[in-house]
DNA sequence: AATTCAATGATACAATTAGTACAATATCAA
DNA sequence: TTGATATTGTACTAATTGTATCATTGAATT
């Protein structure tokens, strides 16, 4: 894990926006292996501060990185970059941590008492409460 | 009673709360035997002393576990695991846990990118494992 | 010059974890 | 048994982090 310095330079008078220099920057400094998945980025205030920008704008690049899964921001913890998502093996661990979420689940729902039939409406009725949650936010 | 030490593995970097994966691995523990009904849990300062975490994260996870009736906290005693099944414990609060139960579990899938129906097929499997270890049990 | 709109800033908020003091219980010696 | 001390969980607060919303600015367009 390095904890080199992110060390940015900003150019105030290229055009580019801001946010955008600092999204292509931390790109840069990935790809230069300058830093590396699971390094913690400053948090966007203090890259704000370093920077002399507003820490929003920080946010913005972040965000923007979050959404294309470089990195993961954590409201309260801070900002990583994202695990390499190894093409072909993420794919079968997705699928491993999920059977074995399953089967953590179902043993702990018969610890629990219920039966095969009462988990299964168990997980559409929360299913359904989900997907209803899902359709408010898009109101 | 098992004496089976706690070892927990926590992902800083995971987008999960520390008192989440606390929550959901001393569940997955009790789930595969590895902590049983009884058992004392380490106290909330020694496990964050070894998690090297604050102790009031710990005692977050511990306070949801108690609040589903899986473990059950005695201030100036300990934590132990709830004996099963809960004798005094109501069947609004089982089902009440059990709902819970089943919402982190939609919850933990879904993030981990699977759909409605994956969901509900994983379900289907797990179960058919599931008896068909028990029935092998019975041989 | 007026309008528009993207970029940035200001402010309030929410989530997570840490710090500190306290209350309940256990332990043990007198 | 009683009292002192240690241990354990609880409550409340503070600090740190990212998020959401709206206001301001400034340059491009008309």
């Amino acid at each position: 894990m390095s904890d080199k310095k992110l060390s940015l330079q900003l150019d105030f008078h290229s055009g580019l926006p801001i946010y955008t220099q600092i999204v292509n920057q931390i790109q840069n400094q990935l790809a230069n292996k300058i830093i590396q998945p699971g390094d913690q980025l400053p948090t966007v205030r203090a890259l704000a501060e370093e920077l002399r920008v507003n820490f929003n704008t920080v946010a913005r690049a972040y965000r923007i990185l979050d959404e294309a899964r470089i990195i993961s921001t954590q409201q309260g913890r801070g900002t990583y970059i994202t695990e390499i998502p190894p093409p072909e093996v993420s794919e079968k661990l997705r699928h491993e941590s999920f059977s074995a979420l399953t089967k953590r689940f179902i043993a702990e729902a018969f610890r629990l008492g219920f039966s095969e039939r009462e988990i299964r409406q168990m997980v559409r009725d929360r299913l359904q409460l989900h997907k209803e949650a899902a359709d408010k936010d898009n109101e």
